[in-house]
DNA sequence: ATATTATACCTCGTGATATGATGTATATCG
DNA sequence: CGATATACATCATATCACGAGGTATAATAT
């Protein structure tokens, strides 16, 4: 799938993965696969700015002597998914745009 | 409009504003205000770029002592318009997920 | 007459960001 | 013991939207 398309999608993507249940990177690639396939180095740049634009929250955790970090979805976070809603009714003009011509 | 969101769709946009019939810059930028707002550099940055990919070929012409470049779509042009087609497939299946979880 | 707006083009720098390459470390399985 | 899975991270690069700034002519307003 084309890398321009993905851009306003791939943020709430990852914000959807988990949104319902905490998760982890690592996880969160395998979740997707079915959905959208990225990297880590994407995935990873993506939950560093998620983050930082406080959408989630971590919490480090060890299993079996291996580090996780375990991301909650805030409520900012749960409002970008919203708004990426409403961007969605916009997209769908352009798109009636783009077929009907 | 995000601008995150509008990079897989803006060079669809202006080879469909110009796919029935040719256009130039000014009047493109005008045609495609009710359904997206595009900058002038932005427009003519994306006219370079779908040149150089021979998605649209060019014609300059003199209006009332005024240069008018016009421009052309190609087959590759329009087979753009097509491939985004099939992306917005996949979009939608990515879509479905945001709303579903 | 002169100033402003409309028409019509262009370029440069900046910021945002997706991704490949690369690196570290442990556990498991063949 | 070597390969694969699990789990993290960073850096360099390429793409691209867009504001700021620039040039030039025609029409309209003051």
């Amino acid at each position: 799938m084309d890398a321009q398309l993905k851009r306003g999608v791939l943020d709430v993507c990852v914000l959807t993965a988990i949104k319902n249940e905490d998760s982890y990177g690592y996880k969160i690639i395998k979740d997707l696969k079915p959905i959208l396939e990225l990297s880590e180095s994407t995935l990873y740049t993506i939950l560093k700015r998620l983050e930082d634009a406080k959408m989630l929250e971590v919490k480090v955790e060890l299993h079996e002597n291996r580090v996780r970090k375990y991301y909650h979805i805030t409520v900012e976070g749960l409002k970008r998914i919203r708004d990426f809603k409403n961007e969605w009714a916009e997209l769908m003009t352009i798109y009636s745009f783009i077929v009907r011509e």
